[in-house]
DNA sequence: GTCCTTTCCTGACAGC
DNA sequence: TGCTGTCAGGAAAGGA
């Protein structure tokens, strides 16, 4: 499931290996991946001869800037972009296939076909609906301590749903918001706005630490994650509470527990994270 | 405006 | 063995 660290390191991966080619064609094997335009004709005629300027990012979504249009892709849960020379057979779960012109191709799989792919204009990309709403990126440079404060006292709902608000802070999925929260030992059920001066800002340097040392690692591999190269994050021997119900919590011993918050699964250490703070 | 629920999808796994 | 049911979850859309 990519979140912020494995999309930087699918965006870096993709930079060194097709930035400067040109698109001779697409295939669409998926339709419902493509959003935009709703034609998937047109998108194919867009897209042709369209050269891979470069390769950006915003929150999880990555942002091809061709020569006149910016592809916008959202890997979801399980998207990945592969390079593979186009005499290699095309994989059950492979949805879109752009031929570039050295002979390799761009080939975009997705086990559970939830990604999606919009091809707009140039320079409208900031203005497109799902980028405009993004919060601040998670590095201290554009989350800025005083607002990030004031937007989560004015949330009436869990910390963790506030995380993965992608309005609040873009990037943060489950597994950084689980383990955000363990390392600013807060309780993920705990009301939003009503967090104390100390705990937002804990909460504050927690999501910096966390998400930095992330991208660092190369992102989480939980299930089939790889960026691509077809390389793997590491990520994965830093977390302390994802993934861990039933073991020992690496700072107190007490048993990790998971429960539901905000409709997903949620890990936590009921010590370190203590329910005595819900009600304050 | 904010919050909550549903929808999209397939594979893995538990239980019978 | 083979079937059925449940779970995993990010974002968008629609309803409260």
């Amino acid at each position: 499931m990519p979140e912020l660290p494995e999309v930087e390191s699918v965006r870096t991966g993709l930079e060194k290996l097709i930035k400067g080619l040109k698109i001779k064609q697409v295939t669409v094997l998926w339709d419902r991946i493509i959003a935009e335009p709703s034609d998937i004709r047109l998108f194919k005629e867009k897209i042709k001869n369209q050269r891979i300027e470069s390769i950006g990012r915003r929150g999880k979504f990555l942002l091809f800037f061709l020569t006149d249009y910016v592809m916008i892709s959202h890997l979801r849960m399980e998207g990945k972009y592969r390079i593979e020379s186009n005499d290699v057979p095309i994989s059950k779960h492979t949805h879109v296939i752009f031929e570039l012109e050295d002979g390799r191709e761009l080939r975009y799989l997705d086990v559970r076909k939830f990604g999606r792919i919009s091809l707009i204009p140039r320079d409208t990309e900031l203005a497109h609906a799902s980028i405009a709403k993004l919060g601040p990126e998670p590095v201290r440079e554009t989350l800025v301590l005083e607002t990030f404060k004031n937007q989560l006292l004015k949330r009436k709902k869990t910390i963790k749903a506030t995380l993965l608000d992608q309005t609040v802070i873009a990037g943060i999925g489950n597994i950084y918001a689980d383990e955000i929260l363990f390392e600013a030992k807060i309780h993920p059920a705990r009301m939003a706005n009503t967090l104390i001066e100390r705990e937002l800002i804990t909460l504050y340097e927690a999501i910096l630490l966390v998400m930095g040392k992330a991208v660092k690692a190369g992102g989480t591999t939980i299930r089939t994650y790889q960026n691509a190269f077809g390389e793997t994050g590491s990520y994965q021997s830093f977390l302390n509470v994802y993934g861990k119900k039933g073991q020992s919590c690496p700072r107190c011993g007490t048993t990790i527990e998971k429960t539901k918050v905000a409709q997903r699964g949620t890990h936590y250490c009921p010590n370190c994270q203590s329910e005595s703070q819900l009600i304050r």
